[in-house]
DNA sequence: TCAAATAATTCATATTATAGAAATTAAATT
DNA sequence: AATTTAATTTCTATAATATGAATTATTTGA
């Protein structure tokens, strides 16, 4: 499916940590193959190497958990990531201004990835995590990051990708997506109106950091967002004029 | 040097995430490539499969780092850990009291893993990290750890043991180890002295928790825990049974 | 602007790791 | 002690990877 860009064992080491984020308890080596899709006996090995690493230890008998150890590093490379910390505070501040959830992301080949997710403080709420690659033609800031593009490089772009439908109302066709991309230009925010996941408006705006184009996004459910979308794309201008101030000296 | 098992690819994620770690800013794929010491066509793959997992992302021209992803993996696994959570606030106290690092332990095969360390608050400490390896013979966890063993049982692993020398003051024969863990035994507390790191002292303490034995330590300059042994024996006796008591139901 | 230097990427293929079955060992339960 | 379950090891065809060399892209310097 992906081309060939996939070193399986190290997508696999990322599986078995997720396994542990996901299950949440220690697990034995049976279990882990199962969570990771993988034979045992391959498996075996992985475990061993991650432990002999002092990742992994054996938290009671036959079942093991990760250490500290992918904290700390983690914990380590989070403190010095040159861009999240710089925005977080500002994110933040438009999250609690809007109670709904605020998302920084950025393009990755043909998709966004998400750098950055603040949960709105609602009980019902677009949930996301750092890490997850969202479509660029269903996405907010996905179109944000298609509407950043010089007009010719937009144009190359759309007639290379995909475009498949999502939901009932994604855009699938260059044209309407085009259409939408320069209305959003327009009036200077981007917005995704259960085109990806139903039930979720996004509104988003692009802005440069250190010289790359990034994205952020408010998403909530509809019936909460679809009366607030002018001001928050109010609110996004501001917020994106508050970091541009911010750029590095 | 490892019998076989070493996942190469596997490992070599994890030296990604912890180059970044040591480094602290993104980095270019060749700078990746020489801090894990691969070719640049390997890595390249290796990075490949990181950014589509949504684990790296560009932040900056040709220069890569970590997302969030890997902290809110590693946080809801911290989240969890069935050891971590519940002796935590027992060696925080115990590091408040003796000022000295705190390390929490585990034997794993013929080393001890560090799980938790809780670093010390003066300017000159023990200084380690979760996921560190030390050997059996020569630290104190390690000690504390063979004499937490059936008499035959840790003849047998002595006598495979390689006791290799790592200072000056390490012990190097199963007899001395011996008599010094009978004697530990005898008052409660093992101790090393410079064995393993010039000019470090620790006292460390075996415990049982969910049915395993783990090891305690309190580690720092010789100079300032010498006068202090005796009173560490004791505080390590102290915590262990309050640890006892909090043993899951 | 062009050339040189540097970095990233692709490629072919020898090397290495993996999957899977089966056998063995170890531990847990009855 | 017998039974069950899980972990580990072994073996080997197959599949995946690592790598140096070649290519392409980008940056730097003149």
């Amino acid at each position: 499916m992906n081309k060939k860009l996939s070193v399986k064992s190290a997508s696999r080491a990322l599986d078995v940590f997720e396994a542990f984020g996901l299950c949440q308890r220690p697990l034995s080596l049976s279990e882990i193959a199962e969570a990771i899709d993988a034979p045992a006996s391959s498996c075996h090995g992985l475990i061993r190497t991650l432990e002999s690493r002092g990742y992994l230890y054996e938290a009671g008998r036959r079942l093991m958990y990760p250490t500290r150890r992918l904290y700390d590093v983690a914990r380590t490379i989070l403190a010095h990531d040159p861009v999240i910390e710089r925005v977080e505070p500002e994110l933040t501040r438009l999250r609690d201004a809007t109670r709904e959830t605020v998302i920084l992301g950025k393009r990755q080949d043909d998709g966004v990835v998400y750098l950055d997710v603040l949960e709105g403080l609602h009980t019902i709420r677009y949930s996301a995590g750092p890490g997850e690659i969202k479509p660029l033609h269903s996405s907010a800031i996905g179109k944000a990051m298609l509407g950043a593009l010089p007009n010719d490089e937009m144009d190359r772009l759309l007639q290379r990708l995909d475009l498949p439908r999502v939901t009932e109302h994604t855009l699938t066709t260059v044209s309407r997506l085009t259409k939408d991309i320069a209305a959003s230009r327009q009036r200077g925010y981007f917005v995704t109106r259960g085109e990806n996941v139903s039930d979720v408006m996004a509104v988003a705006a692009s802005l440069m950091l250190n010289d790359e184009p990034y994205g952020i996004a408010i998403a909530g459910p509809i019936h909460r967002m679809e009366t607030m979308l002018a001001e928050y794309g109010e609110s996004l201008a501001e917020t994106r004029a508050s970091l541009a101030e911010a750029v590095s000296p």
